[in-house]
RNA sequence: GGCUCGGUAGUUCAGUUGGUUAGAACGCUAGCCUGUCACGCUAGAGGUCGACGGUUCGAGCCCGUUCCAGGUCGCCA
């Protein structure tokens, strides 16, 4: 028996009693002729004590910190006691100290360390010491509450009727999307599986089969660079699929899904469903946007048309797009100066123009010289704007005005501190386009190719590509785009003829989708559903800035696991098997 | 692939117009210490300043190349 006890369990009510423990020293206190080790392991700290006892010194003489050792011994009541911690009011009186694990004295970084901020730590380092850094607690306990967020979301697609059913990790390389991982295939040369982006067309097919209901944690590979808030090669979605299923049908489960993990899971406020709608045109008209950070109260307006006769040349032509900031104007001028120049610098905007009303109501600062009687009236009748408010212009390219404002409002949300605190602000972007003009200006499915065309065949025949909605739609909650989801397009014809203004013959659709196309022929509900991205949703009920946290065993940036060695050359007799011709 | 910020002791960092022996904190080692819990005190060990090349009497510092790593853009149906 290695132990008959945890770290975190032993109180006041435990004195007296012989018990074993075991668990890593976090830190040892020498007072010379008595000794204090902290003994931790996943449940808590115990402080044992060693004194008097020559053998017991003895043993207790090399440890060093982060070695595992089982300790023997009494219950006993400390009489200097640590309300700071739950077993602070005992310790246990040693009898005998055996090491289980022995550890090194120099550790590459301190573990659990009151002193040293692990964050502050080179990253590099943490991942090449992974099985280090996981024991500091707060990473430790993401880990264990990404466990229960999976129980929950498991429970919870049971109890709405969903069936767990897996897909093929060795799947077939999809021509669309993103680039593929590929395994090079033994028993056909020259032939290559990929591991599944989403599984897609899997859980389409399942519908095809008659399976009501279907959800996966599915891990889902893609060739991507990463960011801060998605992980290189792999990461994991709660992908779902309903039969005779409509877009409102998907929204009622994702509704249920967010708001009832991250009220079991967070202690921040999460409003009630049903999660606001915005169309994606009224996202990046108002946001800039289309994953709108809604704790952010600015919002973008247009004032194109109040400048269309202005003298300052930088607007003449222009989409003008303006944020007003509410009692704005008690900033200085080097604010002004410092988020222009984060606009031309950072941004790559031509220029960020400001000006303030003052208390007068009158324009002052920045472009105030050309602030007209007539366009006062205007800012102030259309705008809403009032006195002590500020205005930061943008004027571009409709669209590039449209991204800048955007990304011009999230910083103001920063600098200003205007961010509502401690709360999820989820919504729904819905109309998403079908299509999206290429840099080539040819006609590009903009989201996903197997979505529902508004209007259906009609639309797809009767009206501009470029104007045809999807049913498509993101969730989105404080700036992160949470899930993705769509009702499909379940009609052989409509999947045709949509994707024939893609410029995609009946024979493209064939061999590139062949396993829809050919089951779609053979009765299919209309279905739809929904992803949304694990790891990102535990990166905000854990209040993670970083991906990586989330995840116990991460990539680094250029997609390595630098404690495991992947990728690593493999030997030539390897490449052999999978036919892969050696380099020379 | 572009832009950007970095790389100095085990770790986190400082390092002056380029100038003697490259410092601090934490950690580690040793000694002292019977109530600590971020224990305390004293001493010590520990450095190819990412790598290569250049400028210079002299380079951690300036220049070039390169490697590694973070953020961001491209990309992510």
């Amino acid at each position: 028996m290695y132990r008959n006890h945890n770290c975190g369990e032993l109180t006041i009510k435990n004195v007296g009693e012989e018990v074993i423990l075991a668990g890593w020293i976090q830190r040892i206190r020498n007072l010379g002729a008595m000794k204090f080790i902290d003994l931790r392991d996943q449940f808590g700290i115990t402080q044992i004590v060693i004194s008097d006892n020559e053998e017991i010194k003895k043993q207790a003489e090399d440890l060093v910190t982060e070695t595992v050792i089982q300790v023997t011994g009494t219950v006993i009541e400390r009489s200097s006691k640590n309300n700071k911690m739950p077993t602070g009011d005992i310790e246990i009186d040693t009898r005998k100290i055996v090491v289980l694990g022995k550890c090194k004295s120099t550790l590459p970084f301190e573990v659990n360390s009151e002193k040293v901020d692990i964050n502050a730590v080179r990253e590099d380092l943490r991942l090449e010491y992974r099985f280090l850094d996981l024991r500091n607690e707060k990473l430790h306990n993401t880990i264990l509450l990404r466990s229960k967020v999976l129980k929950t979301l498991r429970d919870k697609m049971d109890e709405l009727g969903f069936s767990e059913i897996q897909t093929p990790i060795l799947a077939n390389s999809s021509p669309e999307g993103a680039r593929d991982y590929l395994v090079p295939s033994r028993l056909h040369p020259g032939e290559f599986y990929a591991l599944p982006q989403a599984p897609q067309q899997f859980k389409q097919l399942l519908m095809v089969s008659g399976f009501d209901k279907y959800f996966q944690i599915a891990p889902c590979f893609r060739d991507e660079d990463p960011r801060a808030d998605r992980a290189p090669g792999e990461f994991y979605q709660l992908d779902f699929e309903m039969s005779f299923a409509e877009q409102e049908d998907v929204f009622k489960i994702l509704e249920e899904i967010f708001i009832s993990t991250f009220r079991k899971h967070t202690t921040w406020q999460v409003e009630d469903g049903p999660f606001l709608r915005i169309p994606y045109r009224e996202a990046m008209e108002k946001y800039g946007i289309d994953k709108p950070d809604l704790r952010n109260p600015l919002i973008i307006q247009d004032a194109t048309e109040i400048f269309k006769n202005t003298e300052f040349n930088a607007f003449k032509g222009k989409t003008i797009k303006v944020i007003v900031v509410p009692n704005g104007a008690e900033q200085g001028r080097k604010f002004f100066d410092n988020m222009s120049e984060f606009a031309v610098s950072e941004l790559g905007a031509k220029g960020l123009a400001w000006t303030k009303f003052d208390n007068e109501n009158n324009a002052s600062g920045g472009i105030a010289k050309f602030i007209t009687d007539d366009v006062k009236t205007a800012l102030q009748d259309k705008l809403g704007v009032k006195s002590n408010d500020s205005l930061f212009f943008v004027a571009d390219e409709f669209e590039t005005a449209q991204k800048i404002a955007g990304l011009v409002r999230i910083e103001l949300g920063k600098r200003l501190d205007l961010l509502e605190k401690n709360c999820y602000k989820f919504c729904l972007i819905v109309d998403f386009p079908m299509y999206e003009l290429s840099d080539e200006g040819t006609i590009d499915f903009n989201h996903n190719p197997f979505s529902m065309p508004q209007g259906g065949m009609d639309a797809l025949v009767n009206k501009n590509p470029l104007d045809i909605l999807a049913y498509q739609f993101d969730v989105v909650c404080n700036g992160y785009e949470m899930a993705s989801g769509a009702v499909r397009n379940h009609d052989i014809d409509i999947m045709k003829k949509a994707f024939e203004i893609a410029g995609y013959s009946e024979e493209d659709v064939e061999t590139r989708f062949g396993a829809l196309y050919k089951a779609f022929q053979y009765g299919t509900p209309p279905h739809a559903g929904a992803a949304p991205g694990i790891d990102r949703m535990i990166m905000l009920i854990a209040d993670s800035q970083n991906i990586r946290e989330v995840i116990a065993f991460p990539k680094n940036k250029k997609a390595r696991d630098v404690l495991m060695g992947a990728p690593s050359v493999v030997g030539e007799e390897q490449l052999k098997d999978v036919h892969i011709a050696v380099r020379e």
